[in-house]
DNA sequence: GAACCGATTGCCT
DNA sequence: GGCAATCGGTTCG
């Protein structure tokens, strides 16, 4: 049975980032490039805020890099980490105000052997388990920054390349877990990490300690 | 400008 | 558990 496609509106997106984060946990997301669909579900997902936030891109303002996250949600920001990997995040909160929520893990629902095509060896449920490999498997790059949400607002990214991306409802967990985001330094304490606990895509297991 | 470090991952011991 | 890969933003001189 697949999953629903109907794309959430964007209003949801609207709103304060942490509950966005939150919610976000259980709904599907769909990503289609080269005329390849996939989708999953999200499992793992943390909210990154505005001045307030010093882990956040925007703790030090609005930079061309970060520029997508002060504007309108339902957006997607893409950044390289590392030099070598991507991020997905969708841009929460009213045009203005930055917020964005990183998606770190789905359950792969859609689309499987593509993803096993762009990601190699690795097993079913740890093909979109992290951030950089959600958005290897998924096909995910810099040319899709600033694109908005949505199942008709695709983008001709290249000449022979078209995009689109965007969430839709979903199965809610039974148990949600939250807790300090990963790999931070700045502001470690604050609980912005959401996650089904009982899903096998996580990027890391729950630790017990705030759970 | 140079040095340092990051919202990561995969391969090494 | 340790560490290299690899680039751009931030900080410091």
């Amino acid at each position: 049975m697949l999953p629903p496609r109907r794309p959430l509106p964007r209003r949801f997106f609207a709103r304060d980032t942490v509950t966005v984060a939150r919610e976000l946990v259980g709904c599907t997301l769909w990503a289609a490039a080269g005329g390849r669909t996939c989708a999953g579900r999200i499992v793992e997902s943390e909210a990154y805020l505005d001045e307030r936030d010093p882990a956040s891109h925007a703790a030090r303002g609005r930079t061309e890099r970060n520029a997508v996250m002060f504007g309108p949600a339902a957006v997607v920001y893409v950044y390289l980490i590392y030099g070598l990997h991507y991020c997905l995040n969708l841009v929460t909160e009213a045009e203005g105000r930055a917020g964005a929520v990183l998606v770190r893990a789905l359950e792969p629902l859609v689309g499987l052997e593509s993803m096993r095509e762009r990601c190699g060896s690795a097993r079913d449920a740890g093909l979109c388990a992290g951030p950089g490999r959600l958005c290897r498997a998924l096909g995910i790059d810099l040319a899709w920054n600033g694109l908005p949400l949505g199942d008709r607002t695709s983008r001709p990214v290249q000449p022979d390349r078209d995009v689109r991306v965007w969430v839709a409802a979903g199965r809610a967990p039974a148990r949600l877990a939250a807790g300090p985001r990963v790999g931070i330094r700045h502001a470690a304490a604050r609980p912005f990490r959401f996650c089904d606990a009982d899903s096998a895509s996580l990027s890391r297991r729950p630790v017990a300690e705030g759970f």
